[in-house]
DNA sequence: TAAAGTAGGTACTATATAGTAACTATGAGT
DNA sequence: ACTCATAGTTACTATATAGTACCTACTTTA
């Protein structure tokens, strides 16, 4: 039996979409910066390939966190940005970036407080 | 090149530490039930195998999220419950909960309304 | 005497998927 | 004629890790 039976809850399947490699990076870039084009986007995330790339940024597509604007032009303009479900996100990410950071410090003082 | 260079900012590491299979489920499970002793835990993630909820529990031990407190008895007695920052994270989890309820009511509106 | 329950550990396998490299079409520039 | 750039796609490989099955020590119960 694999895992998917015992994930019912709603919070698991934006978990899962969001937990794919890059993927928050790629939205904190989109974030931060706003739409980029497929090219800058890539260069602004050193080390991801193309075809990962474009692996996350469609199942961002089709779960509404990112929109993609496709110009037929040659050579192509493809460009992509956060929807508003990807503001909601960028949202509980500030939080969750928050909780990280506190973590990371206490567990530094912690650490020194034992070397102590 | 593997991830590991891109993933810098904190919230990363938590999202690496929830999704790992089962993980959400098993915390949300102790959020809601309040501490449990490792076989009543395995019996509520119907599926889960011994080597993988012990393997979670580590990782969410070590990260401060949930406690366990061990009692040398004959059989061993071992309990595992939300800590500090497993309530901090469950707060979150509401949000995301909250969030992918209403997405998914979305989807739904939104394909009933293309079928009819 | 044998089975069952506790809380795991160990060894092995199977598979999903991240990563790599090469390829596509088109046009612009030199 | 050749190279570069765009936005990918395709085919292949490599590896991390989830899953399976079996093992531990000890006690209680039948």
């Amino acid at each position: 039996m694999t895992q998917s039976h015992a994930t019912s809850c709603a919070m698991d399947s934006i978990l899962r979409l969001l937990m794919g490699p890059w993927t928050s990076y790629i939205l904190w870039i989109l974030q931060s910066e706003g739409p980029l084009r497929f090219g800058a986007l890539k260069r602004k995330v050193p080390g991801i390939s193309a075809k990962v790339l474009t692996e996350r940024l469609r199942l961002l597509e089709e779960a509404g966190v990112i929109f993609r604007d496709y110009k037929p032009t040659i050579p192509p303009q493809v460009t992509y940005g956060l929807a508003d479900r990807g503001k909601e996100l960028a949202e509980v990410f500030k939080t969750l970036n928050t909780i990280g950071r506190r973590w990371a410090e206490e567990d530094k003082m912690e650490k020194a407080g034992k070397a102590a």
